[in-house]
DNA sequence: ATGTAATATTTTGTATGCAGAATTCATAGT
DNA sequence: ACTATGAATTCTGCATACAAAATATTACAT
Protein backbone atom coordinates (compact mmCIF):
# COMPACT_ATOMS: atom_id res chain seq x y z
CA UNK A 1 0.00 0.00 0.00
CA UNK A 2 1.75 3.30 -0.80
CA UNK A 3 0.08 5.76 2.31
CA UNK A 4 -0.13 8.87 1.37
CA UNK A 5 2.74 11.40 2.33
CA UNK A 6 2.94 14.60 0.41
CA UNK A 7 2.65 18.07 1.57
CA UNK A 8 -0.55 19.28 3.21
CA UNK A 9 -0.10 22.22 0.78
CA UNK A 10 -0.91 19.36 -2.19
CA UNK A 11 -3.67 18.17 -1.10
CA UNK A 12 -5.11 21.27 0.10
CA UNK A 13 -4.80 22.79 -3.16
CA UNK A 14 -6.13 19.77 -4.76
CA UNK A 15 -8.77 20.07 -3.02
CA UNK A 16 -9.95 23.26 -3.69
CA UNK A 17 -9.96 22.80 -7.08
CA UNK A 18 -12.07 20.65 -7.27
CA UNK A 19 -14.43 21.82 -4.95
CA UNK A 20 -13.98 24.97 -7.57
CA UNK A 21 -15.03 22.83 -10.29
CA UNK A 22 -17.87 21.80 -8.74
CA UNK A 23 -19.09 25.29 -8.50
CA UNK A 24 -19.10 25.75 -4.55
CA UNK A 25 -17.44 28.79 -4.29
CA UNK A 26 -18.74 31.98 -5.71
CA UNK A 27 -16.22 33.89 -8.19
CA UNK A 28 -15.40 37.12 -6.20
CA UNK A 29 -16.25 35.78 -2.85
CA UNK A 30 -13.23 36.39 0.26
CA UNK A 31 -12.23 33.45 1.55
CA UNK A 32 -11.97 33.12 6.15
CA UNK A 33 -8.99 31.19 6.31
CA UNK A 34 -9.91 30.17 9.79
CA UNK A 35 -13.29 28.81 8.91
CA UNK A 36 -12.15 27.03 5.73
CA UNK A 37 -8.64 25.39 7.42
CA UNK A 38 -11.23 24.16 9.82
CA UNK A 39 -13.76 22.81 6.92
CA UNK A 40 -10.18 21.31 5.76
CA UNK A 41 -9.41 19.67 9.19
CA UNK A 42 -6.09 21.48 9.00
CA UNK A 43 -4.37 24.36 10.31
CA UNK A 44 -4.00 27.80 8.49
CA UNK A 45 -0.48 27.86 7.75
CA UNK A 46 -0.36 25.07 5.16
CA UNK A 47 -4.07 26.55 3.83
CA UNK A 48 -2.24 29.52 3.30
CA UNK A 49 0.52 28.11 1.59
CA UNK A 50 -2.17 26.51 -1.29
CA UNK A 51 -3.85 29.51 -1.76
CA UNK A 52 -0.69 31.44 -2.59
CA UNK A 53 0.12 28.67 -5.11
CA UNK A 54 -3.26 29.05 -6.18
CA UNK A 55 -2.82 33.03 -6.59
CA UNK A 56 0.59 32.12 -8.46
CA UNK A 57 -1.58 30.43 -11.11
CA UNK A 58 -4.22 33.37 -11.07
CA UNK A 59 -6.95 31.17 -9.83
CA UNK A 60 -6.96 33.68 -6.57
CA UNK A 61 -6.57 37.47 -5.91
CA UNK A 62 -4.68 38.58 -2.97
CA UNK A 63 -4.56 42.20 -1.49
CA UNK A 64 -2.48 43.19 1.28
CA UNK A 65 -4.18 43.08 4.17
CA UNK A 66 -7.79 41.65 2.95
CA UNK A 67 -6.21 38.58 2.65
CA UNK A 68 -7.44 35.98 -0.83
CA UNK A 69 -10.55 35.84 -2.65
CA UNK A 70 -11.52 33.96 -5.81
CA UNK A 71 -10.96 35.85 -8.98
CA UNK A 72 -13.98 37.37 -10.19
CA UNK A 73 -14.50 35.66 -14.02
CA UNK A 74 -14.77 38.21 -16.84
CA UNK A 75 -15.51 37.50 -20.58
CA UNK A 76 -12.19 39.23 -21.36
CA UNK A 77 -10.43 37.14 -19.56
CA UNK A 78 -11.52 34.18 -20.64
CA UNK A 79 -10.82 35.45 -24.14
CA UNK A 80 -6.76 35.46 -22.79
CA UNK A 81 -6.76 32.61 -21.40
CA UNK A 82 -7.82 30.79 -24.35
CA UNK A 83 -5.84 32.88 -26.56
CA UNK A 84 -2.90 31.63 -24.27
CA UNK A 85 -3.42 28.03 -24.07
CA UNK A 86 -4.34 28.02 -27.97
CA UNK A 87 -0.01 29.34 -27.98
CA UNK A 88 0.84 26.63 -26.12
CA UNK A 89 -0.72 23.84 -26.80
CA UNK A 90 0.13 24.85 -30.80
CA UNK A 91 3.57 25.22 -29.42
CA UNK A 92 3.13 21.48 -27.68
CA UNK A 93 2.03 19.96 -30.80
CA UNK A 94 4.64 21.55 -32.89
CA UNK A 95 7.35 20.36 -30.87
CA UNK A 96 6.01 16.49 -30.40
CA UNK A 97 7.71 13.92 -31.78
CA UNK A 98 5.94 12.89 -35.09
CA UNK A 99 6.70 9.05 -34.96
CA UNK A 100 4.52 9.47 -31.46
CA UNK A 101 2.19 11.47 -33.00
CA UNK A 102 1.79 8.58 -36.03
CA UNK A 103 0.86 5.96 -33.39
CA UNK A 104 -1.39 7.83 -31.13
CA UNK A 105 -3.53 9.11 -33.89
CA UNK A 106 -5.74 5.76 -34.07
CA UNK A 107 -6.60 6.08 -30.22
CA UNK A 108 -7.45 9.98 -30.87
CA UNK A 109 -9.75 9.43 -33.50
CA UNK A 110 -11.12 6.57 -31.68
CA UNK A 111 -11.64 8.61 -28.64
CA UNK A 112 -12.67 11.45 -30.70
CA UNK A 113 -15.60 9.47 -32.30
CA UNK A 114 -16.66 7.71 -28.84
CA UNK A 115 -17.27 10.74 -27.66
CA UNK A 116 -19.45 12.32 -29.32
CA UNK A 117 -22.09 9.67 -29.22
CA UNK A 118 -21.62 9.25 -25.44
CA UNK A 119 -23.81 11.48 -23.85
CA UNK A 120 -22.47 11.97 -19.93
CA UNK A 121 -22.55 14.60 -17.14
CA UNK A 122 -20.71 17.24 -17.55
CA UNK A 123 -18.02 16.66 -15.33
CA UNK A 124 -17.56 13.51 -17.63
CA UNK A 125 -17.08 15.29 -20.49
CA UNK A 126 -14.74 18.21 -18.87
CA UNK A 127 -12.67 15.04 -18.23
CA UNK A 128 -12.70 13.25 -20.81
CA UNK A 129 -11.80 16.34 -22.57
CA UNK A 130 -8.82 17.08 -20.75
CA UNK A 131 -7.07 13.46 -21.07
CA UNK A 132 -7.82 13.87 -24.70
CA UNK A 133 -6.02 16.91 -24.68
CA UNK A 134 -3.62 15.29 -22.26
CA UNK A 135 -2.88 12.32 -24.89
CA UNK A 136 -2.69 14.71 -27.65
CA UNK A 137 0.32 16.16 -26.14
CA UNK A 138 1.92 13.11 -24.76
CA UNK A 139 4.78 13.26 -27.51
CA UNK A 140 5.83 16.80 -26.35
CA UNK A 141 9.07 16.52 -24.89
CA UNK A 142 9.10 20.30 -23.14
CA UNK A 143 8.53 19.35 -19.74
CA UNK A 144 8.59 22.93 -18.69
CA UNK A 145 5.65 23.97 -21.57
CA UNK A 146 3.55 20.79 -20.22
CA UNK A 147 3.53 21.98 -16.93
CA UNK A 148 2.65 25.42 -17.77
CA UNK A 149 -0.47 24.55 -19.56
CA UNK A 150 -1.36 22.52 -16.59
CA UNK A 151 -1.31 25.73 -14.73
CA UNK A 152 -2.97 27.83 -16.82
CA UNK A 153 -5.73 25.34 -17.84
CA UNK A 154 -5.80 25.06 -13.44
CA UNK A 155 -7.33 29.10 -14.08
CA UNK A 156 -9.65 28.34 -16.66
CA UNK A 157 -11.30 25.64 -14.35
CA UNK A 158 -13.14 28.30 -12.91
CA UNK A 159 -15.19 28.77 -15.99
CA UNK A 160 -15.93 25.24 -16.43
CA UNK A 161 -18.62 25.17 -14.12
CA UNK A 162 -20.48 27.68 -15.89
CA UNK A 163 -21.16 25.31 -18.58
CA UNK A 164 -23.79 22.78 -17.81
CA UNK A 165 -26.62 20.98 -19.80
CA UNK A 166 -26.88 22.17 -23.61
CA UNK A 167 -25.35 19.11 -25.77
CA UNK A 168 -24.47 21.20 -28.99
CA UNK A 169 -20.96 22.23 -27.69
CA UNK A 170 -19.79 18.49 -27.14
CA UNK A 171 -20.88 17.49 -30.44
CA UNK A 172 -18.88 20.06 -32.01
CA UNK A 173 -15.97 19.74 -29.76
CA UNK A 174 -16.02 15.77 -30.62
CA UNK A 175 -15.62 16.88 -34.20
CA UNK A 176 -13.17 19.38 -34.04
CA UNK A 177 -11.50 16.22 -32.34
CA UNK A 178 -11.74 14.32 -34.90
CA UNK A 179 -10.58 16.72 -37.28
CA UNK A 180 -7.41 17.10 -35.63
CA UNK A 181 -7.06 13.46 -35.27
CA UNK A 182 -7.64 12.78 -38.94
CA UNK A 183 -4.66 15.57 -39.70
CA UNK A 184 -2.16 13.62 -38.10
CA UNK A 185 -3.49 10.58 -39.29
CA UNK A 186 -2.34 11.98 -43.04
CA UNK A 187 1.24 13.53 -41.34
CA UNK A 188 -0.45 16.82 -41.65
CA UNK A 189 1.65 18.73 -38.98
CA UNK A 190 0.42 21.84 -39.58
CA UNK A 191 -3.02 20.89 -40.40
CA UNK A 192 -3.38 19.58 -37.03
CA UNK A 193 -1.50 22.70 -35.53
CA UNK A 194 -4.26 24.87 -37.11
CA UNK A 195 -7.02 22.83 -36.46
CA UNK A 196 -5.80 22.83 -32.51
CA UNK A 197 -6.37 26.60 -32.63
CA UNK A 198 -9.54 26.59 -34.58
CA UNK A 199 -10.73 23.94 -31.41
CA UNK A 200 -9.50 26.72 -28.86
CA UNK A 201 -11.10 29.57 -30.73
CA UNK A 202 -14.46 27.77 -31.44
CA UNK A 203 -14.65 26.81 -27.71
CA UNK A 204 -14.09 30.17 -26.01
CA UNK A 205 -16.86 31.19 -28.62
CA UNK A 206 -19.21 28.86 -27.48
CA UNK A 207 -18.01 29.37 -23.90
CA UNK A 208 -18.67 33.34 -23.96
CA UNK A 209 -21.96 34.07 -23.87
CA UNK A 210 -22.69 32.18 -20.48
CA UNK A 211 -19.92 34.46 -19.26
CA UNK A 212 -21.52 37.51 -17.18
CA UNK B 1 4.66 60.13 0.42
CA UNK B 2 3.55 56.60 -0.23
CA UNK B 3 5.36 54.17 2.00
CA UNK B 4 5.96 51.04 1.15
CA UNK B 5 3.35 48.18 2.44
CA UNK B 6 2.95 44.71 0.52
CA UNK B 7 3.65 41.40 1.95
CA UNK B 8 7.23 40.51 2.74
CA UNK B 9 6.74 37.54 1.02
CA UNK B 10 6.69 39.54 -2.06
CA UNK B 11 9.57 41.65 -0.68
CA UNK B 12 11.83 38.50 0.15
CA UNK B 13 10.48 36.71 -3.27
CA UNK B 14 12.56 40.34 -4.97
CA UNK B 15 15.58 40.15 -2.95
CA UNK B 16 16.42 36.19 -3.31
CA UNK B 17 15.21 37.14 -7.57
CA UNK B 18 18.23 39.90 -7.10
CA UNK B 19 20.92 37.30 -5.24
CA UNK B 20 20.00 34.56 -7.74
CA UNK B 21 20.99 37.12 -10.79
CA UNK B 22 24.05 38.24 -8.75
CA UNK B 23 25.31 34.32 -9.00
CA UNK B 24 24.94 34.69 -5.16
CA UNK B 25 23.48 30.86 -4.70
CA UNK B 26 24.92 27.48 -6.97
CA UNK B 27 22.35 26.17 -9.09
CA UNK B 28 21.34 23.29 -7.09
CA UNK B 29 21.77 24.23 -3.37
CA UNK B 30 19.83 23.28 -0.63
CA UNK B 31 18.02 26.32 0.92
CA UNK B 32 18.59 26.12 4.83
CA UNK B 33 15.50 28.11 5.53
CA UNK B 34 16.25 29.18 9.14
CA UNK B 35 19.51 30.56 8.21
CA UNK B 36 18.03 32.42 5.18
CA UNK B 37 15.52 33.82 6.97
CA UNK B 38 18.14 34.62 9.81
CA UNK B 39 20.17 36.36 6.80
CA UNK B 40 17.16 38.50 6.11
CA UNK B 41 15.51 39.30 9.11
CA UNK B 42 12.61 37.56 8.90
CA UNK B 43 10.69 34.98 10.17
CA UNK B 44 9.65 31.55 8.25
CA UNK B 45 7.14 31.94 7.56
CA UNK B 46 7.24 34.60 4.69
CA UNK B 47 10.40 33.11 3.51
CA UNK B 48 8.71 29.94 3.10
CA UNK B 49 5.97 31.97 1.39
CA UNK B 50 8.51 33.27 -0.96
CA UNK B 51 10.01 30.14 -1.76
CA UNK B 52 6.81 28.46 -2.52
CA UNK B 53 5.92 31.36 -5.04
CA UNK B 54 9.60 30.83 -6.69
CA UNK B 55 8.96 27.22 -6.44
CA UNK B 56 6.10 28.08 -8.74
CA UNK B 57 8.04 29.78 -11.35
CA UNK B 58 9.99 26.87 -11.63
CA UNK B 59 12.92 28.88 -9.93
CA UNK B 60 13.17 26.32 -7.45
CA UNK B 61 12.59 22.87 -6.75
CA UNK B 62 10.68 21.31 -3.43
CA UNK B 63 10.79 17.61 -2.27
CA UNK B 64 8.86 15.72 0.55
CA UNK B 65 10.98 16.71 3.30
CA UNK B 66 13.86 17.93 1.97
CA UNK B 67 12.64 21.72 1.39
CA UNK B 68 13.61 23.70 -1.45
CA UNK B 69 16.69 23.77 -3.38
CA UNK B 70 17.59 25.82 -6.57
CA UNK B 71 16.13 24.17 -9.74
CA UNK B 72 19.82 23.01 -11.42
CA UNK B 73 20.24 24.27 -14.81
CA UNK B 74 20.46 22.38 -17.73
CA UNK B 75 20.43 22.92 -21.50
CA UNK B 76 17.50 21.10 -22.39
CA UNK B 77 15.27 23.28 -20.23
CA UNK B 78 16.62 26.23 -21.30
CA UNK B 79 15.81 25.23 -24.63
CA UNK B 80 12.42 24.83 -23.61
CA UNK B 81 12.42 27.97 -22.03
CA UNK B 82 13.31 29.91 -24.83
CA UNK B 83 10.90 28.34 -27.03
CA UNK B 84 8.06 29.32 -24.52
CA UNK B 85 9.13 32.96 -24.25
CA UNK B 86 9.45 33.13 -27.94
CA UNK B 87 5.94 31.98 -28.50
CA UNK B 88 4.71 34.19 -26.03
CA UNK B 89 6.08 37.16 -26.88
CA UNK B 90 5.33 36.45 -30.66
CA UNK B 91 1.60 36.07 -29.62
CA UNK B 92 1.95 39.07 -27.08
CA UNK B 93 3.05 41.35 -30.07
CA UNK B 94 0.65 39.68 -32.45
CA UNK B 95 -2.59 40.72 -30.73
CA UNK B 96 -0.76 44.14 -29.78
CA UNK B 97 -2.87 47.36 -30.45
CA UNK B 98 -1.27 48.15 -34.07
CA UNK B 99 -1.81 51.93 -33.42
CA UNK B 100 0.22 51.98 -30.50
CA UNK B 101 3.11 49.80 -32.71
CA UNK B 102 2.96 52.41 -35.03
CA UNK B 103 3.66 55.06 -32.44
CA UNK B 104 6.33 53.63 -30.44
CA UNK B 105 8.11 52.39 -33.52
CA UNK B 106 10.69 55.02 -33.56
CA UNK B 107 11.63 54.97 -29.79
CA UNK B 108 12.37 50.96 -30.28
CA UNK B 109 14.19 51.95 -33.13
CA UNK B 110 16.48 54.48 -31.35
CA UNK B 111 17.19 52.65 -28.48
CA UNK B 112 18.49 49.37 -30.23
CA UNK B 113 20.75 51.75 -32.00
CA UNK B 114 21.94 53.29 -28.79
CA UNK B 115 22.46 49.50 -27.16
CA UNK B 116 24.68 48.71 -29.57
CA UNK B 117 27.22 51.22 -29.16
CA UNK B 118 26.77 51.41 -25.24
CA UNK B 119 29.24 48.85 -23.69
CA UNK B 120 27.68 48.59 -20.43
CA UNK B 121 28.58 46.18 -17.73
CA UNK B 122 26.34 42.91 -17.79
CA UNK B 123 23.50 43.36 -16.01
CA UNK B 124 23.17 46.80 -17.08
CA UNK B 125 22.46 44.62 -20.77
CA UNK B 126 19.93 42.49 -18.99
CA UNK B 127 18.39 45.20 -17.81
CA UNK B 128 18.14 46.99 -21.43
CA UNK B 129 17.27 43.90 -23.18
CA UNK B 130 13.91 43.48 -20.48
CA UNK B 131 12.90 47.24 -20.67
CA UNK B 132 13.64 46.71 -24.31
CA UNK B 133 10.83 44.07 -24.80
CA UNK B 134 8.62 45.73 -22.36
CA UNK B 135 8.19 48.20 -23.97
CA UNK B 136 7.68 46.00 -27.20
CA UNK B 137 4.82 44.47 -26.16
CA UNK B 138 3.60 47.56 -24.10
CA UNK B 139 0.84 47.63 -26.59
CA UNK B 140 -0.79 44.10 -25.85
CA UNK B 141 -4.07 43.84 -23.86
CA UNK B 142 -4.03 40.69 -22.41
CA UNK B 143 -2.71 41.04 -19.08
CA UNK B 144 -2.94 37.76 -18.38
CA UNK B 145 -0.17 36.78 -20.93
CA UNK B 146 1.66 39.74 -19.80
CA UNK B 147 2.02 38.10 -16.05
CA UNK B 148 2.88 34.49 -17.69
CA UNK B 149 5.87 36.23 -19.92
CA UNK B 150 7.00 37.25 -16.82
CA UNK B 151 6.68 34.64 -14.59
CA UNK B 152 8.29 32.14 -17.50
CA UNK B 153 11.12 35.03 -17.96
CA UNK B 154 11.79 35.50 -13.57
CA UNK B 155 12.43 31.32 -14.49
CA UNK B 156 15.38 31.96 -17.41
CA UNK B 157 17.35 34.58 -14.49
CA UNK B 158 18.69 31.46 -13.57
CA UNK B 159 20.90 31.42 -16.41
CA UNK B 160 21.62 35.48 -16.92
CA UNK B 161 24.67 35.15 -14.47
CA UNK B 162 26.18 32.60 -17.00
CA UNK B 163 26.70 35.03 -19.80
CA UNK B 164 29.72 36.94 -18.48
CA UNK B 165 31.95 39.34 -20.97
CA UNK B 166 31.89 38.77 -24.73
CA UNK B 167 30.50 41.72 -26.13
CA UNK B 168 29.44 39.87 -29.52
CA UNK B 169 26.19 38.76 -28.15
CA UNK B 170 25.48 42.25 -27.26
CA UNK B 171 25.67 43.80 -30.97
CA UNK B 172 23.99 41.30 -31.94
CA UNK B 173 21.00 41.38 -30.46
CA UNK B 174 21.10 45.19 -31.47
CA UNK B 175 21.01 44.11 -34.37
CA UNK B 176 17.80 42.10 -34.14
CA UNK B 177 15.97 44.84 -32.10
CA UNK B 178 16.88 47.02 -34.86
CA UNK B 179 15.52 44.79 -37.58
CA UNK B 180 12.03 44.02 -35.08
CA UNK B 181 11.55 47.84 -34.92
CA UNK B 182 12.07 48.57 -38.71
CA UNK B 183 9.60 45.91 -39.77
CA UNK B 184 6.83 47.74 -37.52
CA UNK B 185 8.02 50.80 -38.77
CA UNK B 186 6.80 49.73 -42.21
CA UNK B 187 3.86 48.29 -40.51
CA UNK B 188 5.01 44.65 -41.37
CA UNK B 189 3.42 43.33 -38.17
CA UNK B 190 3.87 39.25 -39.01
CA UNK B 191 7.37 40.46 -40.11
CA UNK B 192 8.12 42.09 -36.64
CA UNK B 193 6.86 38.88 -35.12
CA UNK B 194 9.30 36.39 -37.21
CA UNK B 195 12.09 38.68 -36.51
CA UNK B 196 10.85 38.80 -32.83
CA UNK B 197 11.25 34.76 -32.68
CA UNK B 198 14.75 34.86 -34.17
CA UNK B 199 15.73 36.93 -31.95
CA UNK B 200 14.96 34.05 -28.92
CA UNK B 201 16.20 31.70 -30.79
CA UNK B 202 19.58 33.45 -31.82
CA UNK B 203 19.65 34.39 -28.52
CA UNK B 204 19.42 30.83 -27.26
CA UNK B 205 21.87 29.56 -29.62
CA UNK B 206 24.28 32.29 -27.95
CA UNK B 207 23.74 31.06 -24.67
CA UNK B 208 23.58 27.59 -25.00
CA UNK B 209 27.27 27.06 -25.43
CA UNK B 210 27.62 28.63 -21.92
CA UNK B 211 26.04 26.13 -19.95
CA UNK B 212 26.96 23.11 -18.38
C1' DA C 1 38.84 -1.34 8.25
C1' DT C 2 34.06 -1.73 6.95
C1' DG C 3 29.35 -2.14 7.35
C1' DT C 4 25.32 -1.74 10.24
C1' DA C 5 22.29 -0.60 13.98
C1' DA C 6 21.09 2.67 17.42
C1' DT C 7 21.06 7.27 18.83
C1' DA C 8 21.63 12.24 18.57
C1' DT C 9 21.15 16.33 15.82
C1' DT C 10 19.44 19.03 12.31
C1' DT C 11 15.80 20.57 9.40
C1' DT C 12 11.50 20.58 7.50
C1' DG C 13 6.28 20.59 7.92
C1' DT C 14 2.48 21.96 10.69
C1' DA C 15 0.14 24.20 14.53
C1' DT C 16 -0.53 27.94 17.55
C1' DG C 17 0.03 32.66 19.29
C1' DC C 18 0.19 37.54 18.79
C1' DA C 19 0.21 42.40 16.82
C1' DG C 20 -1.79 45.33 13.70
C1' DA C 21 -4.71 46.38 9.81
C1' DA C 22 -9.41 46.28 7.99
C1' DT C 23 -14.13 45.98 8.73
C1' DT C 24 -18.26 46.39 11.34
C1' DC C 25 -21.17 48.35 14.56
C1' DA C 26 -22.79 51.78 17.55
C1' DT C 27 -23.31 56.50 18.73
C1' DA C 28 -23.44 61.38 18.18
C1' DG C 29 -24.06 65.33 15.46
C1' DT C 30 -26.19 67.83 11.62
C1' DA D 1 -32.59 60.26 7.69
C1' DC D 2 -27.86 60.59 6.78
C1' DT D 3 -23.08 61.20 7.60
C1' DA D 4 -19.15 61.21 10.53
C1' DT D 5 -16.53 59.50 14.28
C1' DG D 6 -14.75 56.18 17.26
C1' DA D 7 -14.86 51.88 19.77
C1' DA D 8 -15.25 46.89 19.23
C1' DT D 9 -14.57 42.99 16.54
C1' DT D 10 -12.76 40.21 12.97
C1' DC D 11 -9.23 38.75 10.17
C1' DT D 12 -4.84 38.79 8.10
C1' DG D 13 0.29 38.74 8.27
C1' DC D 14 4.06 37.40 10.72
C1' DA D 15 6.52 35.08 14.55
C1' DT D 16 7.20 31.36 17.46
C1' DA D 17 6.55 26.62 19.13
C1' DC D 18 6.13 21.85 18.41
C1' DA D 19 6.20 17.24 15.94
C1' DA D 20 7.97 14.30 12.56
C1' DA D 21 11.10 13.27 9.00
C1' DA D 22 15.75 13.24 7.36
C1' DT D 23 20.61 13.41 8.17
C1' DA D 24 24.69 12.91 10.83
C1' DT D 25 27.18 10.53 14.51
C1' DT D 26 28.53 6.96 17.46
C1' DA D 27 29.03 2.28 18.96
C1' DC D 28 29.50 -2.20 17.90
C1' DA D 29 30.09 -6.51 15.34
C1' DT D 30 32.33 -8.80 11.66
Amino acid sequence: MAIERRPLRDQIREELMLRLERGDFAAGTDINEAVLAGELGVSRTPLREALITLAGEGVLESNQGRGFRFAPVSRKEFRELCAIVAALEALALESSDPAHLREIAPELLRLAREFSVDVAARQEIERHDDEWHDLLLSGCGNERLLDLITSVKAGMRRYTHLMSGDGTPTARAAEEHRRIAERLLEDDLQGAVSALRDNWVNGMERMIPRIP
